[in-house]
DNA sequence: GTCAATACTTTGTAATGACATATTGACGTA
DNA sequence: TACGTCAATATGTCATTACAAAGTATTGAC
């Protein structure tokens, strides 16, 4: 199958690295449908003598798409498209991004904003003794005037201060972002349960309704625990959605 | 901070590569607390050299820690330890291996195996016209004698024969593996809802009772359709467990 | 005509070399 | 002392080359 695709020709003065400009086309062409699923490319040397790069380099830009599943590759066999688009790889990644990503323009209320005394579960998970003080914020989230999810978030004290104002106007992890914080690792929990007639009241929903949870604990780019999280979402107008890629 | 590290000698005949012998040889001195979170490892120059190997090879065995979340490089600064454990990668795997790999020893109850018309929302997830006959399966799985998921599937006809003895004795991607089909990207959407009056008969609980559900649709190597299903699980035996890596 | 050995295609792994760029810290100067 | 500059250090990008291994197709023998 030839690929008589028009390619804008790379820029090899732009601080973006060639392997990436290479990836990106091929990713627009796939999910512009010039590359549908199941078309086989070219071979990696051919591809890599079009765009008049080194393998290494095609390589690197095919690599990337195949840890997207978007492309899969069979050594014998060749590069062949699987996917057309993809959702967006499970990233690291928080509520109100994710909100103002979709359009949605999120709210936020802050219930809560103190320092508390970390209890057994808190401090195993920012791996404090129990007793420390942590800073403890409670908030609910809103889209479209609707409440969405209630969140609580445990973190040190010494991280970083966090107004009451700031948080209102955006998200944590923004302002996590703009302290210089970086967010790497993160282990979470999904689960449901049944909410008790508080949460429901604050949610807006019947008593025993639904709720999904979800527990986090994000860590640094050193290795420090960041903030521990445990939320609720209502069943009834959130859900989570990833893509999985195999092998 | 030097790197006193009692290496394994590699293998370079053995058929595992040396960027993953290496990658392994860190990731268990990373788990098994030689290296804690926070160390800085030597500059991936030296270490190819300590190894005896090129830098590339050596920059791949890092990289590929560094996508597990285990390792954070920054240019100009250096490889750090992030994080001691890695629960394990949000992979697509089933829920028979991962019980299986958590040493459950699930089984399985087929209640439906049969060929019915898709209706609308099987035949888009599909990618069939609506009507279009497809293998309809209904499982209940149990582990440790307790009903935990009420798992539904639908398949195209043509793919697979899938005989119920074979479905109480292994996974269904087990199944597809052994049939030579290759699962490649899936998508999926976590959520939750209360349990009707028969969903919650079929699985011990009562009615209204939190489930979490999960749909998803699977993809093979070459972009075909494979499998689309949409699941319920007990919420108060079952949750979804991954590590997230940003950046 | 069938089956097995072989050749070819394609990706996978690895080494070597070169230059670019971000970061830190030290040094020197105002 | 404060600030800017520069050097040292580390990772990031890219090219070139060679060989290994897997899968497919072809060819040849029986």
């Amino acid at each position: 199958m030839p690929e008589p695709l028009l390619r804008v020709p790379l820029d090899r003065t732009s601080p973006v690295p060639l392997y990436f400009q290479v990836a990106q086309q091929l990713e627009h062409a796939i999910e512009a449908g010039a590359l549908p699923p199941g078309t086989r490319l070219d071979n990696e040397i051919q591809l890599a003598d079009d765009y008049g790069l080194s393998r290494p380099t095609m390589r690197r830009a095919i690599q990337y798409l195949v840890e997207r599943g978007l492309l899969v590759r069979r050594r014998g066999v060749g590069t062949q498209v699987v996917h057309a688009k993809v959702k967006r790889q499970v990233e690291l990644s928080s509520l109100y991004d994710d909100l103002t990503a979709a359009g949605q323009r999120p709210t936020t209320q802050v219930l809560v904003n103190t320092v508390v005394p970390a209890d057994g579960t808190v401090g195993t998970a920012l791996g404090l003794p129990a007793g420390t003080a942590v800073v403890f914020l409670e908030r609910l989230r809103l889209a479209g005037g609707e409440p969405l999810a209630r969140m609580r978030n445990y973190l040190p004290t010494e991280l970083v201060e966090l107004p009451t104002a700031a948080l209102e106007e955006r998200g944590l992890y923004q302002l996590l972002r703009a302290a210089g914080i970086h967010l790497r690792v993160a282990t979470q929990v999904v689960g449901a349960r049944a909410a008790t007639a508080t949460e429901a009241r604050l949610l807006g929903e019947a008593r025993g309704a639904p709720l999904l949870t979800m527990s986090r604990t994000a860590y640094d780019d050193s290795g420090r625990v960041v903030e521990f999280g445990t939320h609720i979402y209502r069943a009834s107008r959130y859900s989570f959605e990833h893509t999985l890629v195999g092998r």
